[in-house]
DNA sequence: GTCAACCGAACGAACGGTCGTTTGTCACCG
DNA sequence: CGGTGACAAACGACCGTTCGTTCGGTTGAC
């Protein structure tokens, strides 16, 4: 029952283990400005021994997102967000976005910030286009069902109401000043019924 | 009525359209990974030709985010944003923030994305935070006037109206899908009235 | 004995920044 | 009105450092 891994030295770093303290000194330093040595002080281990692990930097970040794409991914194939009237199958993708992100707070963090410079980066943004894609079609479903307002490019709602969600990633923290469930109460009740009284 | 500026040779560049070629390779690019090798490149100069005006690479970025948050705080300075009810002002702040932020698309990009590395990213990041403290006594005053649900924590209800506004740097183009009067409206409709007809 | 895990030392390349020199324009002067 | 000294602007070569990556060897559990 104990699977496959071994652990011949005393502490020895799991793939995954690994990647979490690599993806926190990437949002920390930025993934440019961080240097295998800073990776490997942060590990505890030395820089040839992430090698034996990875082919390079660039993979770390690959891994990384790609762990933040398939959670978010995940949410869409969910039942309450395939069935039932449009908007509501959008309020819960819009709720469930907002728990992944929370609750892989690094790696969508780290997600979010990549902008395309290398090959893994460019993989990971066209995985993204896919999923606004699919946001996209959501909002504009809820438009021709009549319970979402039809007077804006549906589009353009869904860029705004998901740059609302993905800017949780820029001041959550957990055991700060906002609780989970605030956040995502919040979330909906601002997106959907707006500000004013 | 020329001015006090001198074009000794024939293209030599002033330091403003030095730094508007220098903020949007470091958009581009990513700052980090940006060499002065790239902006010399991009701006036609030598690297030396270049230490000539700034003191360094960091100098650069410090005037560049300093051009964007002068800007935005400059809107709270404007009569609209100073007189009336507080969701008004709130209003006008929202309308005016999107209108910088696409006027100075590559400045408030780049602000935005400054994480707090460098002594120069660190001061623009407590003048953002000085900013936000503004834009959030506005909401609470809203709250108080009775204008805004008053049922959400203020600072919340910040971060999300203004992570909205701010996720626009994030796709926005000059030319492109929207137009800025579109962008505009749809940010203080969503924000206001919300989704849901 | 095997093999995954790990280490220390080293590699060439690229980095941000410096330096001494050259270029070109202008104000001034005879 | 031609000559000249000063000076901002720009140049190319180079500095020490750090980067991501490689490699040959060692360790220790099974």
């Amino acid at each position: 029952m104990t699977g496959p891994e071994r652990r011949p030295r005393g502490e020895a770093y799991t793939l995954d283990e690994l990647l979490d303290v690599v993806v926190g000194v990437f949002i920390e330093r930025g993934y440019d400005a961080t240097s295998m040595e800073d990776l490997a002080r942060a590990t505890g281990r030395t820089k040839s021994s992430i090698y034996h692990h990875v082919s390079g930097k660039e993979q770390l970040l690959a891994l990384a997102v790609g762990v933040a794409i398939d959670a978010l991914f995940a949410v869409l194939e969910e039942p309450e967000s395939t069935t039932g009237p449009a908007v509501s199958r959008l309020e819960h993708v819009v709720r469930r976005s907002a728990q992944v992100l929370v609750a892989e707070l690094p790696y969508v963090t780290l997600l979010l910030r990549v902008r395309g410079n290398t090959g893994a980066e460019r993989e990971a943004l066209a995985r993204r286009r896919a999923f606004d894609r699919r946001l996209s079609a959501l909002v504009r479903e809820a438009m021709r069902e009549g319970d979402v307002r039809a007077d804006l490019d549906p589009r353009l709602v869904t860029r705004l109401l998901f740059g609302m969600v993905n800017s949780v990633t820029e001041w959550y923290r957990p055991g700060g000043a906002h609780g989970r469930q605030e956040v995502e109460d919040a979330l909906v009740a601002v997106a959907f019924a707006g500000l004013r009284v």
